[in-house]
DNA sequence: TTCGATTTGTTCGTATGTATT
DNA sequence: TAATACATACGAACAAATCGA
């Protein structure tokens, strides 16, 4: 597993990668491994710029192509975003992203539009059976409960029950909350450099119960989207369980498999 | 906008890009918007191998860096498949394909499996309103329409109401489509040469009727998933409209979004 | 079983183009 | 304008997987 080194190691950055001495796998994957801990250790922060290839292939010993293979593949994963000219930047959980990446409701003519939030109830409480368990808590954890209602051109669609452990938002308060003119992915960032990558939802069909009937001005009964997401972040920590009601009398979950564009581009 | 090549001109395929001469953009581009003509052309079939990367850019005089950065792009689009040692492959539309790529039905532990098909019905008609709009057809436009039955661990889960326009799949018919060994995109791809690259799918809660209660042994009026999908093939032709009725008691309807893997990979 | 040819996978280096500051 | 940073394109070498002689 030997491999050559292109920079004599007397000026390789203190990171550099001795040859053989990385385990397993293709170096640019170690590289990705190493750019991904130091974003989890928030060596590098929203919005900001990481090192030049130039300086990221110095400081681990590899030449530049290497480290862009592994920001290509990071970029792809939208955890970073590169812009021709100015450097590459981590992927700011703005509203933008947001809208782009994880959020899925649209319009009957399939327009996404950003919603408006209202905090219905910030409460600091326990963990119910679902969320300790999505969360890898213990039941009756101590966690945060939020419940926000979202609305699209004026009408009430979403209604959100988030339930974030205390333990890894010990700082998370109702003022800030309330205060906050970003996502709740980006109080979560900005509050305690927890920056959410992946989400998994299961998606099923349920009645409103009273609760979601009068949130969403439904009958209750009424068939609605019923979603148990989950948020993580780098290497797979589980940050957040989130219970999603949406009225889709005039919108949609809308999901898009396989190519994004077409692929004559 | 001129640009080196590295082979002579004589001893370029025909296909050769020369200078300048090919409109806008990256160079790659270009050598993909190629490759895609090709695959729509059906030059080469699924589950068959692509010219080597060599071969591919000498057809085309350029290097073969060039050709992998367009090729990379068909594979991360599962329009292509590589396989090192062997080559790279027209992605099959087979079931191990199908589950992977466009298959979101898991069961309460997230375990994904091929479902058994069971064909309900089988008629030449006429498109419904619907589907014209989303199949670009007007209205009555003549249509096969299929019903389909799905089972995961022998019980039905989902039922399909495919609508195919005559017009693009003139050959179909219910001999074939039920002697099929494959998927039907499957189907789609050996017969017609039509590959579905891409899913649209429109996700919404209703309530079961007759028809979708008795056929999913459901009562009346259960809150079911009820998902409008459209399926494209390259350059962006709507191929069939299928709608499709999902039982999610003991299954849901799985959504990754962001990093499908841990980047500590 | 071994070996060589073929093909993709990884890494490096270099040069040039383009956008930003 | 100059410097910097990413984007594109080329070429070379070797590694790893595959396949057939």
């Amino acid at each position: 597993m030997a491999r050559r080194l292109a920079i004599a190691p007397e000026f390789r950055g203190d990171d550099a990668l001795t040859p053989g001495g990385f385990g397993h796998g293709p170096l640019y994957r170690e590289v990705k491994r190493r750019l991904t801990a130091s974003l989890r250790d928030a060596e590098w922060r929203q919005g900001q710029p990481l090192p030049s290839e130039a300086q990221l292939a110095a400081r681990y010993g590899v030449s530049m192509g290497t480290v862009r293979k592994a920001i290509t593949e990071l970029v792809a994963e939208r955890v970073l975003v590169r812009r021709q000219g100015r450097g590459t930047f981590v992927a700011n959980r703005d509203r933008d992203y947001m809208l782009d990446a994880f959020f899925n409701i649209v319009d009957a003519s399939g327009h996404k539009e950003f919603p408006q939030v209202r905090l219905l109830s910030f409460r600091a409480t326990q963990a119910d059976q679902k969320a300790a368990h999505h969360l890898g808590l213990r039941e009756r954890a101590r966690v945060f409960r939020i419940e926000n209602l979202l609305s699209l051109q004026d009408t009430p669609v979403i209604l959100d029950r988030i339930q974030v452990s205390r333990a890894v938002m010990p700082d998370l308060n109702e003022v800030d909350f309330r205060a906050r003119d970003q996502t709740i992915f980006g109080l979560y960032q900005r509050l305690h450099g927890v920056t959410v990558t992946r989400l998994d939802e299961w998606i099923r069909a349920a009645n409103a119960d009273a609760d979601v009937a009068r949130a969403l001005k439904l009958k209750q009964g009424t068939a609605v989207l019923a979603i148990e997401r989950v948020a993580y972040t780098y290497d797979e920590t589980p940050v957040e369980f989130r219970e999603r009601y949406v009225n889709t009398s005039g919108h949609a979950y809308l999901n898009v498999l396989g190519m994004k564009k077409p692929s004559s581009r």
